[in-house]
DNA sequence: GGAAGTC
DNA sequence: GACTTCCAACGCAAC
DNA sequence: GTTGCG
């Protein structure tokens, strides 16, 4: 039996004798839980329960994506209809079996934080509250260094989602042009994530510079229906937002796979290009969905993702004569 | 969700 | 034991 | 220095 189908025998149980137990993960690690039963998503019926047994089941996927990267947790402790906060540091409450790293910050700073790679950290964040999970774009052993660079297509208010799938095709053009590769996941919240894998030692300041200038192109090229305005009072009404702006050292960016606190507990789902059609709907994408859908296509993710930028092709995009490290 | 403090 | 209070991020650009 | 944004 695969590991995982053991920890979602043990939840079962635990949920048929009242929620609270110890989850035995292997190695001698173990993980109390507890409300295993608390509605998590109330609108569409989930549980806490139900919350890690997706995890559990999502692990092979995501433990690769988030090993070695500091977690950032959306953590709703009461579920998405209740108050959520944000945390970065391990509490000192973490128990034993958490992975956790001391990570100074750029003032000298130094936090212990929680760092992602093995189940028993990533079913102890949902056993805190977590919904979703995000990280860092780089790994903590070479933080300066961008491995992902992310464009994050958000439609403004009463944008039908359709308008996205218009501008990542324009995305995908510039792309194109610009003889640069890139994947594509749903958010899971109301956009689409367009994601550059980059070569080794790429500096946060060039990964930066090539989401920005990916997204000014496609500016130029459809102002009435993108922007990169950043103030959301100063942006065109019916425009999708270009959000370039997430990509420096020590901001965050929702991992593929990851849960978002939506009504209908709808994923972070990555797509292929030849998915992007008019009728895509973020809801097709759920807690419910994807254990399904990832049988059926496989991990897109790590496969999008090993189709890498070269150093060549960012250093023309960035006008620059090419290393020749 | 969990720790710490109060009645 | 029940109840209350407190705590749980950060980077950056614009103003 | 504070606010807006994600």
């Amino acid at each position: 039996m695969s590991g995982e189908r053991n920890v979602i025998k043990q939840l079962q149980q635990i949920e048929r004798e009242g929620g609270e137990g110890e989850l035995a993960l292997g190695r001698g690690k173990a993980l109390h839980v507890s409300s295993l039963d608390k509605p998590f998503f109330p609108k569409a019926g989930y549980t806490k329960g139900d919350v890690m047994r997706y995890y559990t089941l999502m692990s092979p996927m995501l433990l690769p994506i988030i090993k070695d990267r500091p977690l950032i947790l959306k953590r709703y402790p009461n579920g998405i209809d209740g108050p959520f906060f944000f945390q970065q540091n391990a509490g000192k409450s973490t128990p034993p079996g958490v992975r956790t790293a001391m990570i100074t910050a750029a003032t000298g700073a130094r936090t212990e934080r929680l760092v992602g790679g093995d189940l028993s950290t990533l079913l102890y964040t949902v056993q805190i509250g977590t919904i979703a999970v995000h990280t860092w774009q780089a790994r903590i052993k070479t933080r300066q260094y961008a491995d992902t660079t992310t464009i994050d297509l958000d439609p403004g208010e009463d944008v039908p989602f359709r308008e996205v799938i218009t501008v990542a095709k324009y995305v995908k053009a510039e792309l194109d042009k610009m003889m640069l590769v890139a994947a594509l996941k749903t958010s899971g919240s109301s956009g689409l994530h367009i994601v550059l894998s980059l070569p080794p030692r790429t500096v946060f300041e060039e990964a930066a510079l090539v989401a920005e200038r990916v997204a000014e192109r496609v500016v130029e090229a459809h102002p009435d229906r993108a922007t990169i305005e950043r103030s959301i009072k100063a942006r065109p009404s019916h425009t999708t937002y270009v959000d370039a702006q997430q990509n420096a050292e020590g901001k965050s960016v929702v991992a593929a796979y990851s849960l978002r606190e939506r009504p209908k507990a709808t994923v972070s789902a990555p797509l292929e290009w030849n998915e992007l059609r008019a009728t895509v709907r973020l809801e097709q994408f759920t807690i419910e969905t994807m254990p399904a859908r990832v049988r059926k296509v496989g991990d897109l993710w790590s496969a999008a993702l090993r189709n890498r930028n070269t150093r060549r092709a960012i250093d023309r995009v960035l006008g620059k004569q090419s290393r020749s490290t």
